[in-house]
DNA sequence: CGACCGATTGATTCATGTCAACAGCAGTGG
DNA sequence: CCACTGCTGTTGACATGAATCAATCGGTCG
C-alpha cells in the first residue's frame, strides 16, 4: 500500500447516494452526489490517498479498525477472513467502506484490481462528525443504501436456481454501471469466475456451467471473459421474474397482509 | 392500526447498539442504550406511540414512506412485498426500521406478535438531526449495527447445508437474547416454521425435517414449538464450524490475501 | 363437531455440489 | 523461442440433499 498526501487536484472524498427520504430525486434511481465541494475538501483535510495493487489486502478481519476507505478508482471486494472465503460485498467508486465492530474490521478487503482510494482515519472523522451534521446526515444516506444493497444481496442469495442467481447479479452490475451514467450494453465484469460463485452462492464449476447456460440460450453474449451483453432482453427480465414465480405454494397468499 | 399520544410513563425511543468505533466497549459484544435520556425525550416529542395486532400490516412495500419506526415491544417481520414472500429481517424492540428509497418503503413489514411501537414521522425527525449532531451519530451506530446484521443473514445464506443454516438462525436468536440480556438457556422463537423458511431460504417441508433432524441426534430440544434449547452445544458449534471446513477446494488458497 | 392452520413426514425428482480431467493463458526462466 | 509452472475457466460423471407433491396429524377457533 502507497500512502500519499491528498493532492488538491480532487476535490476529495466522494460519496454517492440518493436520499432515502426525497420522493423521486432524480427519477429512477439515478444515484448523484452527496457531498458539496466544502464538505469535500474538509474531508481531504484530513484524509490520505492510498494506493493498492491487484490482489493487495487493504485490511485483515479483526484489524484495529482506525480508518474508513472510499474509493476513487477501482474496485474491491468485502469477504469474510475465517478461512471461509464467502464474499460479502464488492465495492466501486464513491463507495464506503471500513466498517466495524468495537473497533476491529469484522471481515477482510482485497483489491480486485488496482485501487485508489482516501483513506479517512476515526478519530478526525469523528471530530468533524461532532461539528457538521449535514455530513452525518449524508453518511446516513449513504448507510442506508448500503443497507439495501445488502438486503438485495440476501435476497439473490434466498434464489434457488443458478440461473436466476446469476441474472441478478449480472443485473447488480449493470444496474451500477447505469446508476454511474457509465455506457450501457455491455455489462464489465471486473471479478473473476471464483468470486462471483463466492457473492452468489455457487461453486465455480456452477457459475461457470450457468454462464455457458445462458450463452446456449442466446439469452447473453460474452465476448472477452469481463465484458458481458444481454441479447435477449425478454428472456432475461423472465429469468428474473422466474424467481417469484415459483413458490407459490399453499403457505403464500392471504396471510402476508390482511 | 391503533395511534396514541406518546405518553410519558416511558422515556421515549430506544435505541440498543454498540458503538462499531469503541474497541471492546462493554466486552462481549453485548449492546446498549445508545440515547441519552434528554434525546429519548426529545424525540418522544416529535413521536406517537402505535400499536398492531399480530398479523396486522405496519406498512406495505410502495406505501409513501414518511415515518419511521422503534419497536418498544413485540417482534415485526421485515419481507419482499412483491408476491415473493422472502423475509429480509425480523426486528425486535429497540430496533429501527422503516428504510426508504426515494420516499417510499422498500419491503412491507408485518406484526408476528402483538406490537407497540414509536412512530417517528420523517419531517420533524429531519429538524431534529439538523440541530442534533449526536443523535445523527447514534443512528449511524445502529445502522451500521443493520447493516452487519443484513451481511449475517447473507453469510447464512450463502451456507448450503440446512442444518447449518438453521443452526445459524438459532445461534443468532440466541445472541439476541445475550445481547438484550435475557436470560439464557432456552431460545425463544416468535416466529413460525414458515417465516423461519422464507428467512434462511429452506422450504417449510426442510425447516421442519431440518429441526426433527437435530432433535434425533439430540443437539437441540423442542419443549414448545416456540420454546427450543440446545442440548449439546459442542455438537452445536460443530455443526455451525462445519460451514467452513468445506468449500476448501482448489481455488481458495494463497489468493485471498497476500 | 367440522374447518382451518401449522407442522410433520414420506416418496420422488432434479439441480447443484463434488471430484476430476483438461484447456487457455500469462509469467518465468533457461 | 520454448518448456515449465500456476492460475483461471470449462466440461463431464456421479452423488447428494433439498424442493416438490401429497397425505396426515394435532391444535384452535367458531
Amino acid at each position: 500500500m502507497d500512502v500519499i498526501a491528498a493532492s488538491f487536484d480532487r476535490k476529495g472524498p466522494s460519496i454517492w447516494g440518493a436520499n432515502p427520504w426525497v420522493p423521486g430525486n432524480s427519477g429512477h434511481g439515478l444515484r448523484h452526489q452527496l457531498l458539496s465541494d466544502t464538505e469535500r475538501a474538509r474531508l481531504a483535510a484530513i484524509s490520505s490517498i492510498v494506493r493498492f495493487k491487484k490482489g493487495e489486502a487493504v485490511y485483515r478481519a479483526g484489524d484495529r479498525a482506525d480508518a474508513i476507505f472510499n474509493i476513487i478508482g477501482g474496485v474491491v471486494k468485502s469477504y469474510c477472513g475465517n478461512g471461509d472465503g464467502r464474499i460479502m460485498a464488492f465495492l466501486f467508486p464513491h463507495d464506503l467502506f471500513g466498517l466495524s465492530e468495537e473497533g476491529a474490521y469484522v471481515n477482510a478487503a482485497q483489491a480486485l484490481t488496482a485501487v485508489t482510494a482516501y483513506r479517512l482515519p476515526i478519530a478526525p472523522l469523528r471530530q468533524r462528525f461532532a461539528n457538521d451534521a449535514l455530513l452525518e446526515y449524508h453518511v446516513i444516506c449513504k448507510l442506508c443504501e448500503e443497507l439495501r444493497q445488502a438486503e438485495r444481496h440476501a435476497f439473490m442469495l434466498g434464489e434457488r436456481r443458478a440461473d436466476v442467481r446469476i441474472a441478478s447479479f449480472l443485473q447488480m452490475l449493470e444496474q451500477l454501471h447505469a446508476a454511474n451514467g457509465d455506457a450501457a450494453g455491455e455489462i464489465y465484469v471486473p471479478m473473476n469466475r471464483s468470486d462471483i460463485g463466492e457473492y452468489v452462492g455457487l461453486s465455480l464449476a456452477a457459475v461457470s456451467r450457468t454462464f455457458a447456460g445462458l450463452v446456449r440460450r442466446k439469452v447473453i453474449g460474452i465476448r472477452d471473459r469481463r465484458r458481458i451483453e444481454v441479447i435477449d432482453r425478454a428472456a432475461f427480465e423472465r429469468i428474473l421474474a422466474g424467481g417469484g414465480a415459483r413458490r407459490s405454494s399453499r403457505r403464500r397468499q392471504g396471510r402476508q397482509v390482511r
